[in-house]
RNA sequence: GCCUCUGUAGCUCAGUUGGUAGAGCAGCGGACUGAAAAUCCGCGUGUCGUUGGUUCAAUUCCGACCGGAGGCA
């Protein structure tokens, strides 16, 4: 039986994915499975530029709400979900498209992924209260007799990584790195036909994030963010620290101004963008499009269906 | 028109008692295996307004010019 295949459309945020998505689903008969990594949770729809029903066009999408906004979500959890629809999308011979921003989230997913446990909330405070206290370099050093491989691919600073490498040795009873390098050598779940988009000019990029973020004021992000906390989407939760929202609740708590954040929502939308594009460069069977001005969804997906025609 | 101040990185500015310059912000590159829109690592990117002069050497001193701000008229 060889590898299924799915096809791809990644990018960073503001180059077109939504409509071209779609526009390929049409054309071969497809279904959208969203890879964003905020777009699961429910209640946040404008400022994760979550397709409205009309730009769905009776495309079944599916890995959009999903998730509350107060709820721990993570990739392990994404893998575990997005694979039931594509294996779905495939049972009834149709193509399922991978649709989204988020790198980690395609790649396990197309890899088909298993992560080890995380732990629970006692253990990673007290992990996380003994980095605070010992301070991060002397927690690599101890981690380096547990993990040395994990150990040396790490900073001092990087509380996060340290602090799960530790969880995964205690809920495992193995090192991280033993998990990765195991997990490298299985054949990937699913072949991915991927497609990159993106600018040709950077600030061609930035402008449309730019502008892209105005739009999201005007249609009404404040009110979307001042009724989760109604809601009582606390800060602490993943979802809250999405761009546009943590912003905007700082300024809702009166720590900056409206203005500030707007501009701060602006800088952090570029530089994801830019963290996206990394992400997406070190992929070497990925195809890139690169639009001028403005996508051109038409020649896009034509271009796609093309190859996806000739791969069938 | 005259006088004073000012012109250094994309922006705000520091600095060189003459030996071609450095901070913050912005920006750029990279990493990423249960928080990933998260988290972390690395990198000054510059005809020092222009043009003459003095000098072994000028971004620095002097002159002129151009641009900006203020004052007097």
């Amino acid at each position: 039986m060889s590898t299924p295949k799915v096809l791809v459309i990644a990018g960073p945020t503001a180059t077109g994915k939504t409509l071209l998505g779609v526009q390929v689903a049409k054309a071969v008969g497809g279904e959208v499975v969203s890879a964003d990594a905020m777009q699961v949770y429910k209640y946040m729809d404008i400022g994760t530029a979550k397709p409205t029903p009309d730009e769905m066009d009776n495309i079944p999408h599916y890995m959009i709400n999903t998730a509350l906004p107060w709820e721990d979500y993570s990739v392990a959890r994404y893998v575990r979900e997005a694979q039931v629809h594509v294996d779905d999308i495939l049972s009834r011979g149709k193509l399922p498209i991978i649709v989204g921003g988020s790198g980690l989230y395609i790649d396990s997913l197309l890899a088909g992924r298993t992560f080890t446990a995380r732990a629970d909330e006692d253990l990673r405070k007290t992990l996380e209260a003994r980095y605070d206290s010992i301070g991060g370099e002397n927690m690599l050093e101890e981690l380096k007799a547990l993990d040395c491989e994990r150990a040396e691919k790490l900073f001092p600073n990087d509380k996060k990584r340290i602090v799960r490498a530790f969880e995964a040795i205690e809920m495992s009873g193995k090192p991280l790195s033993e998990h990765d390098t195991q997990s490298k050598t299985q054949p990937p779940k699913y072949d991915g036909i991927k497609f990159v988009l993106t600018f040709n000019d950077r600030a061609v990029l930035y402008s449309r994030i730019d502008n892209r973020v105005d739009l999201m004021i005007e249609n009404g992000l404040l009110q979307e963010v001042q009724s989760l906390i109604d809601m009582g989407a606390g800060r602490s939760g993943t979802s809250m620290k999405a761009i546009g929202y943590k912003e905007l609740v700082d300024a809702a708590h009166g720590e900056i101004t409206q203005e500030a954040a707007v501009d701060k929502i602006k800088r952090e939308s570029r530089r994801y963008a830019k963290r996206q594009l990394t992400w997406f460069r070190r992929d070497k069977n990925a195809s890139w499009l690169t639009w001028d001005k403005t996508p051109d969804i038409n020649f896009g997906a034509e271009k796609i269906t093309g190859i996806i025609n000739e791969t069938k």
